[in-house]
DNA sequence: ATAAAATCATACTCAATAGTATGATTAATA
DNA sequence: TATTAATCATACTATTGAGTATGATTTTAT
């Protein structure tokens, strides 16, 4: 009883794989389940027997994404010299956000997310929010702002101005160099304004 | 040969508001012929007299749209007083970019944008662009900016912070005094950083 | 080895929906 | 008034895709 444990945690995880990657492709429309299937080398009857339904499947995916996605960018605010911290910060943060990965949940969320509040919430409470109270705490230590919230609004926002473009296909992803020009240049016009 | 114009063009633009309307509260997948046919008060038959197809029908009620949204916040950059010209700018455009309306069809743009991006591209010519064209050169008159592109991105991202929330379902659309209240302090602290 | 469970292959149901066909009605022009 | 074009009402076709049914085959456990 111990195979078979593994071999079904197998085939889960190669379904939900084949899901995360259809989804990402296709949109939650237009991922078909004989699709998702036949990618995950499985009979659309198995993908059945692990998730009873297309919403589910498609909430497990987002769900294992998130899981899967840790805000590596956040444990450089550690570092002792504040604009390296923040500047570490932006790049790491640009870098997830402007990932194809980042994008297309995005997408999903924007399309979707209205019908299915609760995913939107569970997907969000992990992401911004952690990541906006994190760099708040950080705002108030280290330059003893009054209103961290709102600076982190102008921060995080700012460094988010080019995913709009890339979100609707109307501009290509930024090179890591644009990435890094823009994280560069933002955080220091932020220090001059904080200062 | 007169009235028959008139009826027609009239026609028209009933199987074009009537499509608006249900693209917006239903999204194009989600949006049938059939519906928005009953909705405009005309055989389907007739809405395939007009528009050959779904997506031709979807990209002119999306250019009809587009072709009725002035940006009227622009012209309060006329005003004498910077700050008051930057804070009716701000309110109004807030105003616009929170509207259902506008959110509807960030929403499509964002789900359907990737694989039309013609339709994208010119819906953007004459909202963002024109836009920050037109700050951009505010900033530069009125505060010397040397990169005004910057600020303006800067300025239009703070007040968009809002947004993502609503877009995604996740917090209700501002209301008047709140967009009042985040327009105030995002230009008073964007005036602050300027001088 | 054998019973039981999982998976496969294939075909099916069922509902929704884009687009078409047709014959009857109505309105516009000459 | 007679002709012609537009519209209506209704039904149909064809496709797509979610979810189900079934009997054969393989895998696991005892």
């Amino acid at each position: 009883m111990k195979k078979i444990e593994r071999k079904k945690e197998q085939k889960r995880t190669a379904i939900l794989t084949a899901a995360r990657e259809t989804f990402r492709t296709d949109g939650y429309i237009g991922a078909g389940m004989d699709k998702i299937a036949k990618s995950a080398g499985v009979t659309k009857q198995t993908v059945y027997r692990y998730f009873p339904s297309k919403e589910v499947l498609f909430r497990a995916a987002l769900e294992a994404q998130r899981r899967e996605t840790r805000n590596p960018f956040l444990d450089e605010l550690d570092r002792k010299d504040t604009t390296e911290a923040l500047l570490h910060f932006a790049l790491g943060f640009l870098k997830t956000h402007m990932s194809e990965d980042h994008l297309a949940g995005i997408r999903l969320l924007v399309s979707e997310g209205p019908d299915a509040p609760e995913m939107t919430r569970s997907y969000f409470a992990v992401g911004p929010e952690k990541t906006e109270a994190r760099l708040a705490g950080f705002l108030r230590e280290r330059f003893g702002t009054r209103d961290p919230e709102y600076a982190v609004k102008v921060l995080i926002n700012t460094l988010l101005s080019m995913r709009m473009g890339v979100l609707v296909g109307l501009t290509a992803p930024p090179s890591p160099e644009e990435m890094h020009d823009h994280a560069e240049k933002t955080v220091r016009i932020f220090m001059r304004t904080m200062s």
